[in-house]
DNA sequence: TATGAATATCGAAAAAGTGCGATATGATGT
DNA sequence: ACATCATATCGCACTTTTTCGATATTCATA
């Protein structure tokens, strides 16, 4: 667990909502386009329409947010779906529970 | 609660070396030189030799965290005194586990 | 009042973060 | 093969953060 990685991460006013979008993708987009379901997670296009900045910038958010492991990408086809790491995100609030 | 300016904060490694050595003070530092006791918090010049950068770097980085809210000041004399601001900390720790 | 000690503030330089448009990559469909 | 769509990466400007030395402030004391 990189604590400086994900303290920094969490820095930042998007990317945490980007996790709040991750952690109920059914309040804030059309699971239609989703494949009829969220389970393999959101794809990109999906959450850079909710954020209003441009293709790269999200992309690149989402890239931070995956190297500190708050999130994970599955790759199907052309689509990347994410999803939050719950396991991580509990061991981290653990962790300040704990150190902080 | 400023979870923006929190999240800032603790971003950054030294600030959270900082809150870990004001948690037990007693740990880090001799108590003698404090007036006896680190009731009153921690004073400056002691985080200071603590953590290797000037004098002004390490001052710059409490104000950060007092304008967070997550440490307080009390001034005695030409000290200011540093500690926890516990009850803070732990509502944002409550945020997290709800929000996060 | 002059000196020193503890801390804060200022100004500048370097480093890191954020944002965008353009382009690249890689899969899909015609 | 070609055009298209989804996503990633690049290059650059802009902003913010981090750090430092120098200076200011505030209090205590000779």
């Amino acid at each position: 667990m990189d604590i400086d990685a994900i303290s920094k991460a969490l820095s930042n006013p998007l990317r945490r909502q980007i996790l709040q979008w991750l952690k109920e993708p059914d309040h804030y987009l059309p699971v239609e386009e989703c494949g009829g379901s969220f389970e393999k997670g959101v794809c990109a296009g999906h959450i850079e329409r909710l954020g209003k900045v441009a293709q790269s910038t999200m992309s690149n958010h989402l890239s931070v947010l995956q190297q500190a492991g708050l999130i994970q990408v599955q790759k199907y086809g052309q689509w990347s779906y994410f999803s939050r790491n719950e396991a991580l995100i509990q061991q981290y609030i653990e962790h300040l529970k704990q150190t902080l």
